[in-house]
DNA sequence: CTCGTAAGTCGTCAATTGACGACATAAGAA
DNA sequence: TTCTTATGTCGTCAATTGACGACTTACGAG
């Protein structure tokens, strides 16, 4: 069964090099750096991080020892993977989308999650985003914690003032009232590109479903939770 | 660095086997390999499917030769593990409180995902289905296809007759709006539980938040597809 | 053209890893 | 007690896998 491993190896190979690989020569160290990180992150999203590094250099279409010559161990080769496609994947330009009072709320958060769910809610970022979390449980808090929890502010700020209401002082419980919608819309990335779950609804639609009922039971959560703690 | 491995793998049996294990003999056919089976979804679920056997024998205190005495290969060990941890994990008394309608649905609901969140939304359980799922597609697709679908229908089918509207023809359309809920609670389990984040909010209370919520927006929601689809 | 340097490969090592044949031993039936 | 049998372990094999020393070769400056 020798044989195996390398005609996996060479499948591989084939598969996603056969496009733009092939007959590309050497490359200065800077692109071929870039050229690596790029196919690794499509092979680490696909195999896990735990794929092994000669068939990521198949994949590359150069030697497994070469790997090496940019990255000291494996382990970073992965870090700075992460760092690129999980950390990297977010605009700014949202923020300032989202706040601009012109438009309507609805109309704001729904094309944000479009454009969110195209952008970020790949299915390569969420493997890799999830392989990532499973396997270490310090990388994903740093994607919440700089990004998501700033994004989650914006989203109940600019939903009160349109609604007209107050919101409570636990940012804690702002929070939590925010991720109703975007952790409804996470979840339905992760089942179309991780479950992969049948999706005959267009995914416009999809978005705006969500959007209507965060817009209009946000009254009725934040009032449930007077309730409770008054 | 031999001994790298086997300080790694006599951690682990001291971790997990010093409560009842260390001095169990011999034990019948089937009390031993329930007994593996139960230790081995602690171990997958922890160390993704790709653990070794060696040290899930040493987290079972036994040899690694004897797990093949149970097991042909490791793939069917881990698909058995599967089985009875994912798919055995929903509880048929469900369905019938949900439809009790002495309750209303807000109370049935409620209590409804708290105790599917403690009972089945737990750590080891999202953290199988998830190395499952992203390992190989065709396994989430069974949980959701034979149970889930079920439950969204039954949650729309109650919440439509306790607001007092009718449901769109389309089951797809349906299933999607149902999804708002069921995926917001999952979403919330798998930040708790993967991604670790904090949380000072109550259980209780998030799900009722999220309850209230679909509630009161779902109304709108069916509007917004209705408008959508004349 | 020549030569230095950086790009790239070959082959190999030590550790790991799934799998299994051969052997050892405890528990119960006769 | 003795013998059978199922329970369990030891040691090992072949394939894998991260890592790296030694070597080769394309390319551009002079």
């Amino acid at each position: 069964m020798k044989a195996k491993s390398d005609a996996l190896r060479e499948q591989v190979r084939k598969t996603s090099s056969a496009k733009k690989e092939g007959g590309s020569g050497r490359l200065p160290h800077a692109e071929r750096r870039a050229q690596i990180l790029e196919t690794a992150s499509d092979f680490f999203a696909e195999n896990g991080l735990t794929g092994q590094t000669r068939m990521l250099a198949d994949a590359c279409g150069v030697s497994q020892r070469l790997l090496y010559r940019f990255f000291p161990t494996k382990q970073e080769l992965v870090a700075e993977v992460y760092r690129e496609e999980i950390l990297g994947a977010f605009k700014a330009g949202w923020f300032v989308d989202l706040q601009n009072r012109n438009l309507s709320a609805e109309e704001r958060f729904t094309a944000f999650y479009v454009d969110y769910l195209e952008t970020t809610l790949t299915c390569k970022w969420l493997r890799l985003f999830l392989y990532a979390s499973l396997s270490d449980a310090s990388m994903a808090p740093d994607y919440i914690t700089s990004i998501v929890t700033q994004l989650l502010e914006v989203l109940m700020r600019e939903a009160a003032h349109e609604i007209g209401i107050d919101l409570p002082d636990d940012r804690e419980a702002v929070h939590e009232m925010a991720w109703t919608l975007h952790g409804s819309i996470s979840h339905y990335a992760i089942r179309r590109h991780i479950y992969k779950a049948s999706w005959n609804v267009p995914e416009k639609q999809v978005v705006k479903m969500h959007v209507r009922m965060f817009l209009a039971g946000l009254g009725a959560m934040v009032e449930a939770y007077n309730a409770e703690n008054s």
